[in-house]
DNA sequence: AAAAAACGCTCAAACGATTGTGCAAAATTT
DNA sequence: AAATTTTGCACAATCGTTTGAGCGTTTTTT
């Protein structure tokens, strides 16, 4: 049942040398007769002999397998990444091993360590945690690692991210030049560069506005959870805010419910940014003003940066940002 | 820099089988002395040793690797069912191998292929296209292939799905117990089981009403577009219906776009039931009443199952289908 | 007709682990 | 003191490939 270079070498009556070379295609270079060759190829199709990419790999000592670490394949924003990536993978001859850390930094370590025992040729991953050392002992000794999204605030590892630090600024720009003065920000895990990226780009529009005063920053999760009730807790302010910049979609469901509990409207009453993009934005009532991200293209240039280092094509340091764009909705108003 | 038991044994002074006893746990099975096991353990600590999966896998012939087949890790769906599976496998001490097969029954066809050039133990797979001829050898004669989510009309492969003609006829009842007796059915492709059966729910439960003769079934594609086009055409006979079943989440963003247009109001003007549940559908205006897939339990015993079948508990043929459940919404105006 | 070249294939080692068997030295029994 | 058992480890084959080197035949060259 299972075929192997020998069962087909002792069929045909050649040696396993012979089978090997005709199957990898190298019949000509080492002067493999028609004959033997028809013979030997007849046989692999007839049985269905498929190689054993195992014993490929161990011989040639490349296993054509790259590792992802994602945080979260449920999430639409991580699984999006993931798509882009195993396809752009596949694309180049190469496979994908995927562990999900489910945001957890003891996950995410011991997920390195079984992509090195895998013997992956290069590493996809978007960082939990803030201790870098392993990951750059790995990259600079082992295999390259290329982050995505996330990065290490003081560390040379490459990474591709948004320009986060944008997309706070144009937001929160956006917001004031409608006139908003009181603008609140709720953010995600307070441990994430991009979320503080996010939260300085809103904070700099402010100041730059002579709004520096106004500032208001609440939050520390990426959840639906953290956004409903740091809503409901900015509502029951007496300077209500005026208008609402959601770091994330998440967040964003949950400022949505705390509205509507509270009877206001978007964009009357009360105005709404957020991060992310989806579909569904377009079609809510109304239809949400949001950053989005430009996913695909980080996917893409991660993948090709790191299959450039696989290749041994230097790159030298890249830390790139990709700027993000704002998609309006209507969830904005003018006072 | 890259460690083995060789390198290992030359420094420590001993063979390579005595390196691996100990380093496999073996050292008093085969009765190596305490301090040889020190010296071995110490030495592999401080130089990083990992050991090579791929060599193990082709020495015990096991790779600990399970492979998944999905059509669209970016459809939420995919890939909340992907990020079940991929922990569950995590958990059970084996690893996943992803492919993205962009629902093209080509890339279905190699993947597989791949996957058993890869040695995996066992497969998981949401099927594309009608031909189950290779899969169902494969499963036969070499590894243990397991559909989730789709599935063959007539093969005894084993499945796990939701109950789909449940959800159509669950969605249907719904709709005319509050009155309603035109009720359009907007669907996805035609040659997916699961479509085919929700519509047949739907058709069921219209003819047990007496309503058979008013059956309305549109589209053909899990899409926005489908969905959008589709309803257009729907609100533009004389004849409009006063509720819409949408066969999937993006069907239902389309219906939306559609009644947006035509300035007509949920539930008021015009009643909508969705497949699928995400949580957005909570937050739109009115909360979307839908058809709920068990993802999670199904992906759950998917694996389960297949990780059955690999240890040799024998299961008999599985073909599972579970409820699907209501999620209620406001969605749903009574006539 | 002898020498050289081309042909067609095989040998054997290697990749990094695992594992049944074997064997000398030490410890124990008789 | 001889026989037996236990201790502690090494040998060598194996998994399924790849690859440099080699070797007998046939064909071509001179």
């Amino acid at each position: 049942m299972k075929e192997s270079l020998s069962t087909i070498a002792e069929r045909v009556g050649v040696s396993v040398t012979t089978v090997s070379r005709v199957l990898s295609g190298n019949a000509e270079k080492y002067r493999i007769s028609k004959t033997t060759e028809a013979r030997i190829r007849a046989e692999a199709e007839r049985c269905n002999y498929v190689p054993s990419l195992v014993a490929q790999s161990l011989r040639k000592r490349q296993t054509k397998t790259i590792g992802l670490l994602t945080p979260s394949l449920a999430n639409p924003y991580f699984a999006e990444m993931s798509s882009v990536i195993v396809s752009e993978v596949h694309r180049r001859g190469y496979t994908t091993l995927v562990i999900d850390t489910m945001e957890d930094e003891r996950n995410f370590s011991d997920g390195f360590s079984l992509m090195l025992s895998r013997q992956v040729e290069g590493i996809l991953a978007v960082p939990c945690g803030q201790d870098s050392r392993k990951v750059e002992q790995i990259n600079h000794d082992l295999v390259p690692v290329m982050l995505i999204d996330r990065y290490y605030e003081e560390s040379a590892l490459p990474y591709v991210s948004t320009n986060n630090y944008k997309g706070g600024y144009d937001a929160a720009r956006l917001l004031i030049k409608s006139g908003h003065k009181r603008i609140a920000c709720i953010q995600g895990v307070r441990t994430s560069a991009p979320n503080n990226e996010r939260v300085r780009g809103y904070r700099d529009a402010l100041e730059e506005a002579g709004l520096g005063g106004e500032a208001i920053v609440a939050g520390n999760e990426f959840s639906i959870q953290n956004g409903y009730l740091e809503a409901k807790l900015l509502l029951s302010r007496k300077d209500r805010p005026t208008a609402v910049f959601a770091l994330s979609n998440n967040i964003t469901l949950g400022v949505l419910k705390a509205l509507k509990e509270a009877h206001l409207h978007i964009p009357e009453d009360i105005s709404l940014v957020s991060f992310d993009n989806y579909a569904y934005m377009d079609y809510m009532e109304p239809p949400i003003t949001r950053v989005s991200q430009p996913v695909e293209d980080m996917a893409l240039l991660a993948t090709k940066i790191l299959f450039d280092r696989i290749d041994g094509v230097s790159t030298g340091v890249s830390q790139l940002r990709l700027s993000p764009t704002i998609i309006q909705g209507e969830s904005v108003g003018r006072l």
